[in-house]
DNA sequence: TTAATATATTCCTATTTAGGAATATGTCAA
DNA sequence: TTGACATATTCCTAAATAGGAATATATTAA
């Protein structure tokens, strides 16, 4: 896993194009060994091995011996976190924009006519 | 923007919680100058205006000339690529997680039938 | 113009981390 | 046991990058 210091949240941890690669591997759902990826993706076996790491720290993989190979399957419960906090902006691109944006405008307005500079954190 | 090099994709500008603290708090909707960021997050104001920069490069927020202010504005279409990602995974965690799991472990069982170890590529 | 305020940028440094090479570990087959 | 294969781990190095300090730039006010 790329030494000793991994990303700790599966934020990071998908913030990674290869991990992210590896991710759309393994959302067949099934099982796949460690060089399967290897080979599908074509990077070397070390790299491969601690990108599971990774996301196996994080939740987003789990693994299971098998013979002399480790499966590895994808654990979609591990990525719920980012899609919780992306969800939550859904509404934006939904049809809730229009509001959002007249209210942040109208406010605007309101400060620019009382020349509120912002400079008091009163906001806090 | 922590000199030089910055987060090319939104995955990487969303991977610092400093800049997800950032979005939540412009996730008002609403127009926030720099200084109210600081002063709000209690962090640095070049570190605000690095993560700013790196946020806007991504297109996750927009800024406006007001004055001798900033104001910057949350732009959500920016987060829709990791929305649309993440939310191929949505099917996992909800009801049919058992058909994927069911269909998975009978592949895998039919791999372990034919003993197949997976060193011969042929599922590419 | 000068001073004050708001923000951005540059330089520097420390930390994180991805990847390569080599090696270690573990499992199976002969 | 020995050898072949599968995977993990360690060591090293290079790149990315967050933050601090200092400075630059821009805007407004006096």
């Amino acid at each position: 896993m790329t030494r000793k210091t991994q990303p700790a949240d599966v934020f990071s941890a998908i913030a990674e194009p290869r991990r992210r690669e590896v991710i759309a591997m393994l959302s067949d759902g099934e099982e796949h060994a460690v060089n399967d990826i290897v080979l599908r993706l074509k990077l070397a076996q070390p790299a491969v091995s601690k990108h599971l790491g990774a996301l196996r720290k994080v939740g987003v993989v789990t693994v299971v011996k098998r013979g002399q190979h480790r499966m590895y399957r994808l654990h979609p419960a591990g990525l719920k976190p980012v899609h919780d906090w992306v969800k939550t902006f859904e509404r934006y691109w939904t049809h809730q924009v229009d509001q959002i944006k007249q209210r942040a405008e109208r406010k605007a307005l309101e400060r620019m006519i009382r020349m509120d500079d912002g400079s008091n954190p009163k906001e806090e």
